[in-house]
DNA sequence: CGCAGAATTGAGAAATATCAAAATGTGTGG
DNA sequence: CCACACATTTTGATATTTCTCAATTCTGCG
């Protein structure tokens, strides 16, 4: 993680950063004081569960995955950020980080400390709000994700975590998805094995609905993988 | 869910209300002429999954539980709730309720409807901070949540749910957990079934880890109970 | 007392993880 | 640009875990 030299918030092309969009335009001048700009390789991490809570980060350009690690180290990845996400805030009641972050690309990163960031929350209003709309949203998405570890087989699961891919980077020009995965991390998305994705991934090549080329992959049915995602939705009745 | 007059705010001897605790005095006043008050019998709905939004609701007095319906109407447990706890608001995103809650004992609600609990937040930044950071607070207890039920044995989660039970509502003079829950309930909790829960309460008797009296169970050991949850963690190594 | 739903228990079935071997892919230094 | 070493992926066989089913016993309630 290099330290790099502050772009200027108000020339950013980052048309999607969190704090452009929620903040009054004399606070930008005071985030563009505040923040620290930093570069970090493909793999290499931006923050780890443990460390002592710095602050808050924002991806100005390029993709990471935030997780926890669980058992042998095995991670378990909740969500995939892309630029202008904030990412590492949970409120400041503990200490430490809750979880990780590594870049999937190379990336910048914005940083803004604990302190600053409290202060541009007190005194604006509208931030807290849309932040307190976003958390309460996040909630719902990691309560469907619970639900689904819970409740749904593994190729289900498999199934999802591609439409999740998709929603998140869509696809690059020649129609993969817009990201590179390990089978690893393709498991720890989907709450399995590296071997239980290869064997589905083989499953849904052969049966058309998706094509692997080495780690880029490319989805030919969403309909068809929502059916199988969405398939214990029909058991419902 | 038969309708009450409602309490007076003020009157109220619920000290843990969320309402209570993060508004400011007038704004009281204002909640006071805005809620409205429900008895709810133990085991009826509060709220179903789908029904639209209407506003937000609090525990005056009693117990309810938060679930998602899944495979098979297979209820997955996320969140006991008690006297003086919020519920029911996810954010005005979404037009349905994306959860359900229903009455584990005879219990009050308070409610109050979507606009003015909005012209609350945005008079009281104070709650919407407070707010912000209960939201950010229970995405945390959620993704450990998730990461359990992708990663833990059937073992781990059932000792896991009698710790959270006694954390959220402790034990009544005998001892026991002081909430009445059927097997299914506490399968729903921790993501298996009731057989298995059945079966692990039955070693867990056995080893002298818990008592179980038909639906009453006291905790012996919580340090035991701690020791098979987290057994995992060592693994970490 | 008797009935209906809940809980217990064991046995068998199904799903998933683990292991291992072969194939494939990747990066480095000559 | 090639060759070698190392890492990842694929695939099949096996082991383990968990679920399902069913028979039996309990429990609560009219």
């Amino acid at each position: 993680m290099k330290k790099l030299k502050p772009t200027n918030c108000h020339e950013c092309e980052q048309a999607d950063c969190y704090m452009l969009n929620h903040c009054s335009a004399d606070w930008i001048d005071f985030v563009n004081k505040s923040k620290s700009c930093f570069q970090v390789k493909k793999g290499e991490p931006i923050f780890n569960e443990g460390d002592k809570v710095e602050g808050v980060y924002f991806i100005q350009e390029g993709k990471a995955k935030v997780f926890k690690v669980g058992v042998n180290h095995k991670e378990q990845i909740f969500r995939f950020v892309k630029s202008g996400d904030i990412l590492g805030f949970k409120g400041w009641e503990r200490e430490k980080m809750s979880i990780s972050a590594s870049a999937l690309e190379n990336s910048k990163i914005c940083f803004i400390n604990r302190n600053d960031f409290d202060e541009i929350l007190k005194n604006n209003s509208k931030l807290t709000y849309d932040l307190m709309s976003f958390y309460a949203n996040e909630l719902y998405k990691s309560e469907v994700k619970a639900r689904n570890l819970a409740q749904m087989s593994v190729v289900e699961l498999v199934a999802t975590s591609l439409l999740y891919i998709y929603k998140v980077y869509g696809e690059n020009k020649e129609g993969y998805l817009d990201v590179c995965l390990s089978r690893q991390e393709l498991a720890s998305l989907s709450g399995t094995t590296k071997e239980q994705v290869s064997k589905y991934l083989s499953e849904f090549n052969e049966e058309g609905i998706i094509i692997t080329d080495k780690r880029a992959i490319k989805l030919l049915s969403t309909n068809k993988l929502r059916k199988i995602s969405e398939k214990y939705l029909e058991k419902l009745k």
